[in-house]
DNA sequence: CTTCATGCAAAAGATTTGCAAGTTC
DNA sequence: GAACTTGCAAATCTTTTGCATGAAG
């Protein structure tokens, strides 16, 4: 039993909560979002989709994956104006992102100072912290210098 | 002298080192930019400049909003999929902010620590920062025990 | 069988772009 | 005058939606 099979039990369970239908496309699309290292847009999970002989639709896939993120199975990223994209909570760990704006190139750090600061945060203002965004912006060191 | 007016010098200067034009309305735009207090978009200094007699198409600020951008006068922020909002870089000092997910209560915190962080993370991968997001999730003491 | 999910194509919404006409240097 | 800007409308791009048809409970 590995983490995807638990997962997609996760988003079984999720989807029977709120009477929502478990049907076979909405696995397929669960298990190749799941299958995804790294960062994924909707296209990414088409044509995963694909390769697997499974056919859905780019819509069908916009309508499952913030269901998935619901179920806390993925997460989305903040960005700026490009399309939306994801990635597997599990594989968050705890790291951040730094991410050039010209470029679109995206580094991962993590930094436990930060997750402690945080913690920090929340307790001086009496929350309970079940979350965060953290994400840097600037040029990478190709990009400075360029134009544009 | 005001902070609009070195604000406009600041621009000038900026256009004049990349050899563009400085004309009437883009020294509009700046203006009317800068005279918005919080969050503001395209649609709304395309307002501000009709309220001040001037006609200014979107696709003229849609082109010069990333110029004063860039001239680090205003700060674009960081949404999911609306449209996209700017503010004015005076007027960030540096908060961050903590969201209760339940009311949605909006905390602004402001801690040095996190900026000394994130400025070493970026010079860690050689990057030139040049904004950032960072958004801290939780329950607030109202909310916590109340169900969801 | 009732209700919800899917696919398709069309719609929507934000931003960008080609081009002719107007400005700036 | 040459080069850059602007405005307009059309084009792009991502995401959403209406609707007829097909599955799930």
């Amino acid at each position: 039993m590995n983490g995807d099979t638990v997962g997609i039990e996760r988003f079984r369970t999720f989807l029977r909560e709120r009477s929502l239908r478990i049907t076979q496309v909405r696995e397929r699309v669960a298990l190749a979002a799941l299958q995804r290292r790294g960062h994924f847009d909707v296209d990414e999970v088409v044509a995963e989709l694909r390769r697997g002989g499974v056919r859905a639709s780019r819509a069908t896939v916009y309508r499952a994956l913030p269901l998935l993120e619901q179920a806390g199975l993925i997460t989305a990223t903040v960005g700026r104006r490009e399309r939306q994209r994801y990635e597997r909570t599990l594989d968050r760990g705890h790291h951040d992102h730094l991410m050039c704006t010209r470029c679109q190139r995206l580094v991962e750090f993590e930094y436990e100072a930060f997750e402690v600061l945080q913690r920090e945060v929340a307790e001086k203002y009496g929350f309970k912290l079940t979350g965060h965004s953290h994400q840097l912006f600037g040029l990478c060191p190709d990009c400075q210098g360029r134009r544009g």
